[in-house]
DNA sequence: CTTTATTTTTAAGCATACTTAAATTTCTTT
DNA sequence: AAAGAAATTTAAGTATGCTTAAAAATAAAG
């Protein structure tokens, strides 16, 4: 393979897709930032190569090897946001665009290694689950969208979309991380903003944010 | 810039050109393993961005940015290797090529951080010079080729050169390290090959392989 | 069930970075 | 200084991965 934008591709079918594997070109072409006319240019490369079951005008799913594939790429890009987290104390706001960045060129070995370093982390920096050497995934605490909660429940972050640098260097700042408990101490029947209480501080969030933190009821 | 070739091309004029700053179209061709056809190509490139002075069927030499240019890709690929090599235990047969595919995708932020962590390096586990931030470089020990030493001296290993995964797996094989002292037991008049005294074992090693050792006599 | 809207594909074209083969320039040797 | 050798450039062509604009297929709405 060795070629970037085809395993970004993959990453991002796989990242993407709907419930049922499917995913729309559309959607990749949104997520990647390029033209639908490029997407279909390249699907059916990834079908030639086997990585796709494409046929014209009709949804995408990843194949088998496809599948294997991305997941691979999606545990490489992981095992580098912990890496870079732990052991090179970047702030979980950067460690995304980073890892992006450096997940093409490191060899399996290196990625192994690093895994072994950080003795073997089932979550990545965001929450999100990293496949094992054998593609398994972690199991998933059963999670609910923080805009969700009701008032009175405290709550245990359990993961954040990372798809803003911005959106979480905020969270950060507000004090909200990984594990952190909170209490849900006020709804806004106005706009749905909520007033959580956070390490004995109490702070307005939006309903926008609320949706994009996602939290465990049990401890 | 965010321009990989271009980048391996620059960093390629800077470690191969001769004591007077040139360096023949030939040699870029030999080094990155392309046509010189393809070299023509870039240098116009390169010179239309102002980082070489190129006159047609001339000698090509940096300009003081691709100087500064080339400086900086061989300081992000030399902290690589120091990092690899410390920090993730990787040996110094592999840092070269994993730095290699590592350098372009990282950070100035990362590199920083990086050589902040391992204490400002100031050379690679070859020996090589890493430049600072501001592009300056480490004195350097006054070396001479092993090939060179006379029967009888004991020598400090200083520096090697990193051309081949294979040379440096051999001498590590042998115990060959940075900083190891050696005494030169015998030369043979026959093909000139040493034996050598390394570690209280003696060793034959082959002119071409002493060629690429560098030592300094004085501790 | 036909019209409209959306999605996807084709077509043509561009930039990058390479290739081989032929032509040109420079270097070397006599 | 001319001839041959070596280095370099041009020319033509390839593969990748993108673009926009137009055409075609599918999905949605009346």
């Amino acid at each position: 393979m060795q070629n970037i934008s085809k395993e970004d591709y993959l990453s991002a079918i796989y990242k993407y897709r709907e419930t049922d594997g499917m995913i729309k070109a559309n959607c990749i072409a949104d997520k990647l930032s390029i033209s639908n006319a490029a997407v279909t240019d390249m699907l059916k490369k990834l079908a030639h190569d086997g990585f796709v079951d494409y046929k014209r005008y009709k949804g995408i799913k990843l194949t088998t090897n496809g599948e294997e594939y991305a997941k691979n790429m999606v545990r490489r890009h992981r095992i580098w946001e912990v890496f870079l987290h732990q052991i090179v104390g970047m702030p979980w706001d950067k460690v995304h665009e980073e890892a992006h960045n450096l997940e093409h060129g490191a060899s399996e070995e290196l990625i192994n290694r690093m895994e072994e370093m950080l003795d073997f982390p089932a979550f990545d920096p965001h929450g999100d689950p990293i496949p094992d050497k054998n593609g398994s995934l972690p199991k998933q605490k059963q999670t609910t969208p923080l805009s969700l909660v009701s008032k009175g429940e405290t709550v245990q972050v359990v993961r954040v979309n990372d798809f803003d640098n911005r959106f979480l260097k905020y969270l950060s700042g507000i004090g909200i991380e990984l594990n952190k408990k909170l209490t849900i101490k006020n709804v806004l029947g106005f706009d749905k903003s909520m007033i959580i209480s956070i390490d004995n501080k109490e702070v307005n969030i939006s309903s926008t944010i609320a949706a994009n933190v996602f939290v465990s009821r049990k401890n």
